[in-house]
DNA sequence: ACTGAACAGGACCAATTAAGTCCGCTATCC
DNA sequence: GGATAGCGGACTTAATTGGTCCTGTTCAGT
């Protein structure tokens, strides 16, 4: 798998800031039950993402956690580097001495390809092209 | 990661048996010593590629593995799902009822974009690519 | 100032998967 | 029939992921 179930926790909770975040912050207790996350487990989700600031939490009483970063301006190649780290194709396990392939190493070139490709796919979509929810901004009527 | 140890190994042992088709069987021992790999290990390996047909083993004196298809004829992708099985990018962890995503999942589209990305790189190399040597038939003059 | 709500962060534990080993069995060549 | 080589199942170990716990610290409201 490429993707952790952190990066997928991870990604949820985003949205769902990004659905609320007109309407101030949100407590860790209110995403976790509402999206069905272990409390203490998502708590260190976000904590990273506070620290890379594409959230923002708030201490005490009426604290909680807002969105740091505009929806569209955010792409799922930043947010899943930011939580899984960044996406590893292939690791060679030969060293520089012990590598017996001919010439240059082709598989670094594949591997790299692929990575390339993966990242473009992903830097197509930010934040902003997911929701949780139906936005309120959007007319029901046209269903 | 998405390729694993056993996918680096496998394809390594894969190369070292397309350089050599045509001297007959290779044994476990001389691939696992020439190429590093725990012995036991390989072993397996290769036994999974035999069920796939895509190495021939030989028991008994003078037995060993031979690859049994031809390496223009074998992707690079081939390789790998039939070592590590399908390339799997993300798993959803919601069930249908608890899925909270609004409307069609965007996630899905994504991530199956990501695999389509994936297949399409690695569809276009074959074990002819790779080599651990240099080719007997490849003139030294040209370097 | 005190209280309680909320996040911070380190240490720890559990579950899963990946990596690797062992050993008796079977086929084959000479 | 003995030596050689792969087969295959059970097992162990190591690494990673997923998750918990507990003790802070910050801060709004009184």
């Amino acid at each position: 798998m490429i993707f952790s179930r952190k990066s997928d926790y991870g990604l949820r909770a985003l949205m769902y800031l990004s659905d609320r975040r007109a309407k101030g912050p949100v407590t860790l207790t209110e995403i976790a039950e509402r999206l069905m996350i272990p409390k203490a487990f998502l708590s260190k989700i976000l904590q990273q993402l506070a620290k890379k600031g594409v959230v923002r939490s708030l201490k005490g009483p009426s604290g909680g956690f807002v969105l740091a970063v505009e929806p569209a301006e955010i792409t799922l190649q930043e947010i899943l580097t930011e939580i899984d780290g960044p996406t590893r194709v292939f690791e060679c396990f030969a060293t520089e001495s012990d590598c017996t392939l001919y010439g240059d190493c082709l598989m670094r070139e594949v591997f790299g390809e692929v990575e390339d490709q993966i990242g473009k796919v992903l830097a197509g979509y930010t934040l902003a092209d997911f929701h949780l929810t139906p936005r309120a901004s959007e007319s029901p009527a046209k269903a």
